[in-house]
DNA sequence: ATTATTATGGACTAATTGGTCCAGAATATG
DNA sequence: CATATTCTGGACCAATTAGTCCATAATAAT
């Protein structure tokens, strides 16, 4: 009856991410999983050993997956502050469209269990680096154009923008307002001025 | 056996919040609960309904006992700036040091359950938005006082530094480097110049 | 002292949790 | 065709989940 079907593992990691995402950690059950991945549970355990490996395992498949979209970011040649400006106005629409309130994965991990689980924290550490390194790129570009000051800390900076854009997705799930989250993320770019 | 103690809801009320405050909604079990509440589980049902019903008075409580800290700095009679720097530098000192890193309760509620939870989202919405009548109310005085250009959108203004307070506290989680944090709080506060 | 109130421990659900194990079915390879 | 590999359903586990209920014990009010 049970006919094998040589799954696609990354495909299911996907799934998993996909309801970790959604659920959060805690929320998630293991039937969650297995019917979302596609996978009898014995498969389940034979492949990726327990919950909390396919949760680290989410997190990486996040980064590789979606994270690294932002990176790829800072390969496009517009203006670098134009590209920042994006990334701000993709995040305010994702937050405010239908079905985009569960955020940054990464982001809801941070929150939800960066403080009992260190190894996870490390892995989301990791990811928001990735996202630092992207700002800071692009603000040493646009620094070199001349877009932006020399006067100014590259670094600081692009750990500010990071940082603003998780802010921006908290009060984003507490209140998905367009307009309200515009003059967060209008506000927040004027430093670059 | 059982000795009754005319137990101080309250109390019962604040450490139920600290509970769900450290390990979130879901992770929190009824007996962490009436654990750390000091009832029975036969009086917590009939005195507070269900593990729901508590969490939505914790939110509640956390308002008026936390959130309600920060409305009142907005009433000392330092320069507003002076007042708004020492709310971020507040945060930033408390992510970086033992046992602060569980951050703000809104925060953390607003990423766990707002998605999935309205009730609660209304809740913590109505926290940001304590918050956030706070710092509108010192910019106004800035702007009174000369401190804050008159060019500035007040209500954007605060708007932003609720978001960029929530932005410190999840970065903070993942990597609560005093360097980084202060960076970011520098940064942040540039806006007001 | 009697009564009314308040709180309790603990027995009891029914469902679900993450996790193990294995006999057997479907396929791939020889 | 036979064998090795891969995958599966489902039985099973012990623990835990949120929640109900009640007889009883401690107190407060009369």
């Amino acid at each position: 009856m049970a006919r094998p079907r040589e799954f696609d593992t990354t495909e299911a990691l996907n799934q998993a991410m996909q309801v970790f995402w959604s659920k959060g950690y805690e929320a998630t059950s293991l039937s969650d999983l297995i019917g979302a991945m596609e996978l009898s549970k014995s498969s389940f355990y034979d492949t990726f050993g327990s919950k909390h490996e396919v949760f680290l395992a989410a997190i990486e498949h996040y980064k590789k997956t979606v994270t690294s979209q932002v990176s790829a970011v800072s390969t496009l040649d517009s203006p670098a502050c134009k590209l920042i400006e994006s990334l701000f106005e993709r995040v305010v629409s994702r937050m405010t469209e239908e079905g985009g309130q569960r955020g940054c994965f990464l982001n809801n991990c941070a929150v939800e269990v960066a403080l009992h689980d260190p190894t996870a924290a490390k892995l989301i550490g990791g990811g928001f680096a990735i996202v630092e390194d992207t700002f800071m790129a692009l603000i040493e570009r646009g620094q070199r154009e001349g877009e932006i000051g020399l006067d100014k800390d590259p670094r600081a900076l692009a750990r500010y923008l990071t940082s603003s854009l998780n802010g921006l997705m908290v009060v984003g799930k507490a209140n998905p307002d367009p307009e309200a989250l515009s003059d967060v993320a209008r506000t927040a770019l004027t430093v670059l001025d």
